[in-house]
DNA sequence: AGTAGACCTGTTAC
DNA sequence: GGTAACAGGTCTA
């Protein structure tokens, strides 16, 4: 087993991994945490400042982390200078980072978020995973288990609306060229969401969920119900009437980029965590 | 370009 | 104990 000693408020795991990034992680009766990066199984605890972590390597746990790419401490004492909202949100919650999950598995995971609480969302992707590899808590599955599953399948399994277009996104991402959906890591934001919003069942919300949350594009500002709100009180009030078109989707979101810069995208979700999730 | 409704379903609030 | 509103939206008319 390794450990590795953390800056205060550097993370804080718990926070992080039940933050509405990604949904099949689970709690062990001993603390520990676990889940799947692709094919691979992480094993992790944390208690105060140290990270411990079993069965896995610590490189691939500080890739999934992003542990050595931002000082997110540092960060939120400038955001916090300048905004209080963020500082209250951050007080109350601090050490909540981004992971880079796999792509594959982010991919099918918001097709399914749309309009569903987490619970269920989690839910659901149990269930794709049961009917895909008969196994409800492993790895996620491959887009060629996923392209043996019929609509009628995961309606039956509660998954509404979202059946059908788990289906015929996996149709069409099976067209693309193999690697394909890694390939979009670090392309420019704008480019990645053009390359998704054709897809079945994802918006520009949904694409930039994707790009956000495992595709390294931290400027993203998924603007959800929770989001649109926040824009609305605090960072565009010149939209306090307004409804939730593309064009103003676009303002909120550059809102939050122009008050919190590159890394927009995390200052997001610790104030999503506040209004959504705590 | 912006608005209105439909779309699945489990949970929670009266 | 039934009913309505809501949930990390998308698509079509």
């Amino acid at each position: 087993m390794i450990s590795l000693t953390l800056p205060e408020h550097e993370l804080d795991l718990e926070a992080t991994l039940f933050s509405g990034q990604l949904f099949r992680w689970q709690r062990q009766d001993d603390g520990w945490l676990t889940g799947y990066v692709g094919t691979q199984r992480l094993c992790l605890r944390q208690t105060e400042s140290t990270l411990e972590l079993a069965e896995t390597d610590e490189a691939t746990v500080r890739h999934f982390l992003r542990l050595d790419e931002l000082a997110l401490g540092e960060q939120a004492r400038r955001w916090s200078a300048s905004d209080p909202l963020f500082a209250s949100a951050w007080k109350r919650q601090p050490g909540l980072r981004l992971l880079r999950q796999d792509p594959h598995e982010c991919f099918f995971s918001f097709l399914c978020a749309s309009v569903a609480p987490i619970a269920r969302i989690s839910k659901m992707l149990q269930a794709v995973c049961e009917e895909a590899s008969g196994e409800p808590l492993g790895p996620f599955p491959s887009l060629e288990a996923l392209l043996t599953l019929r609509e009628s399948q995961l309606r039956a399994r509660g998954l509404g609306f979202r059946a059908e277009r788990v289906v015929a996104a996996a149709r069409k991402l099976a067209e693309k060229p193999d690697g394909w959906l890694d390939s979009l890591r670090g392309k420019p934001l704008a480019e990645i969401e053009s390359e998704l919003t054709p897809f079945p069942g994802i918006g520009r919300k949904i694409a930039d969920c994707i790009a956000l949350f495992s595709l390294d594009a931290d400027a993203a500002v998924p603007v959800d119900t929770h989001i649109w709100r926040i824009a609305k009180t605090h960072y565009a009030p010149e939209l306090r009437d307004a409804s939730l078109t593309p064009a103003n989707y676009e303002r909120a979101a550059s809102a939050f980029q122009r008050k919190f810069g590159p890394y927009a995208g995390w200052a997001q979700q610790t104030l999503f965590y506040q209004q959504a999730v705590k």
